[in-house]
RNA sequence: GGGCGAGUGGCGGAACGGCAGACGCGCCGGCCUUAGGAGCCGGUGUCGCAAGACGUGCGAGUUCGAAUCUCGCCUCGCCCACCA
């Protein structure tokens, strides 16, 4: 029974992602479609994207940074890898400890709350996370292995109680590591509040037996801009230690480094740090008053103060004298402030003609100045240091070396130091220990009590975990609850039995960081922090991303962690991932970084609300290249909106669409037969694209590949293709290389098709190279240069014949103006240059 | 002061040393609509009616050919900084 009326076509239903997103995630999750199996027989591939915060809210940069390693995780899995794809939270930290404080909420209550909003954001988000394998280092299963391995690096010595100037901020009354003072202001990384020098007795981390070999990236494929920040900041100097002996008898030599070992000729005079041990024994006694009262005033200053370039420089002479190793002269010690007690041998051989600082001094003091190197010209700067090099520059006044090149002679004096005892080559760096402890409640306890009468002793592993206790009390004292706290401070002494006091400082978050990735990889295990046999089975990391501000600290820890447990014999692998890749900041429209005091926040749900999961996906990976970030803003959304709608309008031709394919009713361009190779063409050379992109982090120029075939395929369909075979292969090739990207989208339309779930387990495809070859080519002819014509040619077109239609072309003619070309450069495929024979 | 990045249309950005501006946004024109903050089609680096000329921060260089390589400047970002 038919009926006369509404003839109009069917329109395909309008693009709602509300309408599937939901119920394919549920779907997806039931499965278990991202659970990655330990016994799974294909390839393992372990991909990590760092944990966040649980902050409270994920925010738009959240979701800029997880959806690129997803994308890279989706293919892979589809390539036929079993790929691990784990999430977790970094639960301990000050901020959960500051809401307790500002507004009376538990630490464990704000922290996992906001974890389990996280975690609904996240799956909103559709990352495939496989969260069978969720790590919340908060927990005391987490934290029961963190104190058992921070055990066995305390009893291999690599963790350890010491005296220190640290870093500490008065707001938050914590010590910072080194790497947690940021800036020439030298301001708290959490907080903003300059830091203050203390000397305080703390737990170390001995990272510094590390530095040489955290300096090889050897087989690392990491961002060179995170390589060269750990270069730097590990600081690595070649030089000598040189001994000064001193006056009189030389009962307290001096030590000294230096990178320049060829111009201790030209130590005038020595300065030590204020702080420097040998001060008060040199000091002589008319002397004492005044040094004394430099010292006090140095202890006093800042560190921004002390560490200020622009000012002028301070010291006093102490009196004592030391002699030049080789010119055998006396020469007067100093101390100054400008001297650090903390680098090298915190004493130093002034060389004022060769050391801009030692220069100022040396002017403002009226001490000798002596140059001892020259470049061949003989030539001295006036009124400055030379410490600029020339390839010709040798040694002058400087005894038997006089004449010899400074670059030999920086071995030679070396030399000639250690033959007489006084010196050798010597090798500093600027990195320090890794201040581990922080005098904070929420974080993980250090597992040591203190006996009166055995002091320090590690709690014996059956007592693990030392559990946080949650019953304290929040006033904001200055001091960590745990201090106050009876219950946690009482404990007996593992050796006698005898009454014992428990350390009360907790653990750096970094350490907890330094070896979530191991857990990972059996995350329920229950004998050790992680099952040697899985973490042998997935580890190194095969790609892991994260936000490059982490450079010097997570990034330099965890590779530190991982070579530390190699060295504890816990694990066989040397460095924790074999790639790193650092996306972009998303930073406010305002071009700040977003926070929740600028109001600058873009929170993702009410974009997802407005556009679909998958659009805000596309966009954000659309935007620019992943690596690159750059200032929030919305100007765009909508095209990929419109894009994604192409696509379902695409992937389901009405009846009309097939009716005018059956009646080759359309705007043909060609015969059929070349209109379905040029769809197969498109369709092959985006899957080669696709794929290189993807691996690349090349997002943005993946999905403009994947709009171009798009609009070829939409080209197809008004041109009354859209019942080919061509057709359905490009969109059924278009769903699969779209599904990393916007999962949600795919997998309904791979549905609407016909096709059996899921389309994430699809193979990925493999381009063939003779579909996506095409058989002409488009060359463009230059001269000199520049272009000016372009030859439409077949590609088996021979060299010479290219050549002749080449020159036969009328614009060409008309710039060779009848001269004859000087000669023709073909580069096959590519282009025509003719060059022509110059006035 | 040192190290590392980056400078391309109105905007986000493309471009193995080989057609500068892919893809998208925006804008302009048109179609379809009672309507359009929907959809579709076309145009859109600058100057020029056109032919054409000029164009990748500035200046040199290498090259048949440079956004791309080299050198020197300028600007911006990040990291380090009295580190001997």
């Amino acid at each position: 029974m038919t009926t006369e009326t509404t003839p109009r076509a069917p329109r395909a239903e309008r693009f709602d992602p509300s309408s599937f997103e939901g119920k394919w995630r549920e779907r997806w999750e039931a499965d278990e479609l991202y659970v990655s199996r330990d016994d799974d027989p294909r390839p393992k591939h372990y991909i990590l994207t760092m944990y966040p915060y649980p902050s409270g809210d994920l925010h738009i940069g959240h979701w800029f940074a997880m959806t690129g390693p997803d994308i890279v995780a989706r293919m892979h899995r589809m390539q036929g890898e079993s790929v691990m794809f784990p999430m977790g939270f970094d639960g301990f930290g000050l901020p959960a400890e500051n809401a307790a404080i500002d507004r009376g909420i538990h630490p464990a209550t704000w922290t996992y709350g906001n974890i389990d909003n996280m975690r609904r954001q996240m799956r909103l988000m559709a990352a495939s996370f496989d969260w069978s394998r969720e790590v919340v280092t908060c927990d005391p299963e987490y934290y029961r292995w963190q104190q058992w391995l921070f055990l066995k690096l305390y009893e291999a010595g690599l963790a350890y109680k010491a005296m220190g100037a640290v870093d500490w901020c008065p707001k938050d009354k914590v010590v910072l590591a080194r790497e947690q003072v940021e800036g020439a202001e030298r301001r708290c990384w959490r907080c903003g509040t300059q830091v203050e020098k203390r000397d305080l007795e703390q737990w170390w981390f001995r990272i510094t037996n590390y530095s040489d070999e955290l300096l090889n990236f050897e087989g690392l494929d990491y961002p060179e801009p995170i390589k060269s920040m750990q270069t730097n900041w590990i600081g690595r100097s070649e030089g000598a230690e040189i001994d000064f002996s001193t006056e009189p008898d030389d009962v307290a030599p001096i030590r000294v480094f230096t990178t320049r070992p060829d111009t201790v000729f030209g130590a005038t005079f020595m300065v030590l740090a204020p702080e420097h041990p040998l001060v008060s024994v040199l000091t002589t006694e008319d002397r004492r008053a005044d040094v004394e009262l430099y010292v006090a005033d140095a202890r006093r200053e800042t560190e921004i103060e002390r560490m200020s370039t622009e000012r002028e420089k301070t010291g006093v002479f102490i009196g004592a004298h030391a002699i030049n190793p080789m010119t055998q002269e006396r020469i007067p010690i100093w101390i100054a402030d400008y001297v650090l007690p903390g680098y090298g041998t915190g004493a130093i051989m002034a060389v004022p003609a060769h050391d801009e600082r030692d220069y100022e001094f040396a002017t403002k003091f009226e001490l000798p100045i002596r140059y001892v190197v020259a470049p061949a010209s003989g030539e001295l700067p006036e009124g400055r240091a030379l410490v600029e090099h020339t390839a010709d520059e040798v040694l002058i006044d400087s005894g038997e070396f006089t004449g010899m090149p400074a670059a030999d002679a920086i071995g030679a004096i070396t030399k000639a130091l250690e033959e007489r005892g006084q010196g050798q080559l010597a090798v500093t760096y600027r990195q320090r220990d890794w201040v581990a402890g922080r005098q904070r409640y929420w974080g993980c306890p250090i597992p040591i009590v203190y006996c009166d009468e055995h002091g320090a002793q590690p709690v014996p592993e059956d007592q693990l975990p030392v559990v946080l206790p949650l019953d304290v009390d929040f006033a904001p004292t200055g001091v960590s609850p745990l201090q106050s706290h009876a219950g946690f401070l009482t404990a007996s002494c593992p050796t006698c039995g005898g009454p014992a006091r428990r350390e009360t400082d907790t653990m750096d978050t970094f350490v907890d960081s330094s070896w979530y990735f191991l857990r990972y990889c059996s995350p329920a295990y229950e004998d050790g922090p992680f099952d040697r046999v899985k973490v042998d089975e997935w580890m190194p990391i095969h790609l892991y991303t994260g936000g490059s501000e982490h450079a010097v600290m997570h990034l330099m820890y965890f590779r530190f962690f991982t070579k530390a447990l190699r060295d504890l014999g816990l694990v066989s692998i040397d460095e924790p991932t074999l790639k790193l890749r650092n996306q972009g900041q998303i930073l406010g429209a305002d071009h700040n970084r977003m926070s929740k005091s600028r109001g600058n926040v873009q929170a993702p749900d009410e974009l997802v609300a407005r556009y679909g999961s998958d659009t805000v996906r596309a966009f954000l990976m659309f935007v620019g290249p992943w690596d690159q970030g750059g200032p929030w803003s919305a100007t765009g959304m909508e095209g990929i909106h419109r894009w994604l709608g192409r696509v379902w309008g695409a992937a389901q031709p009405t009846d009309r669409d097939l009716q005018r394919a059956a009646a080759n009713d359309g705007e043909m361009v060609g015969t059929v037969e070349e209109m379905e190779r040029a769809l197969r063409r498109a369709t092959h050379t985006t899957i080669a694209a696709v794929g290189e992109d993807y691996d690349g982090f090349h997002f943005n120029t993946a999905i403009a590949k994947l709009m171009e075939l798009t609009n070829a395929i939409v080209r197809a369909r008004e041109a009354g293709r859209a019942g080919g075979q061509a057709y359905a292969e490009a969109v059924d090739t278009l769903l699969v290389l779209l599904a990393p990207i916007a999962p949600h989208v795919a997998e309904e339309l791979w549905e609407r098709r016909g096709h059996p779930y899921s389309v994430h387990q699809q193979p990925w495809p493999v381009a063939d190279p003779a579909l996506a070859a095409s058989d002409t080519l488009e060359l463009p002819v230059q001269v000199d240069g520049k272009l000016r014509d372009r030859l439409v040619v077949t590609v088996d077109t021979p060299a010479d014949e290219i050549e002749r239609m080449a020159l036969a072309s009328e614009h060409v003619q008309r710039y060779l103006a009848g001269r004859p070309p000087l000669r023709v450069i073909q580069i096959p495929g590519r282009l025509v240059n003719i060059v022509t024979p110059r006035e």
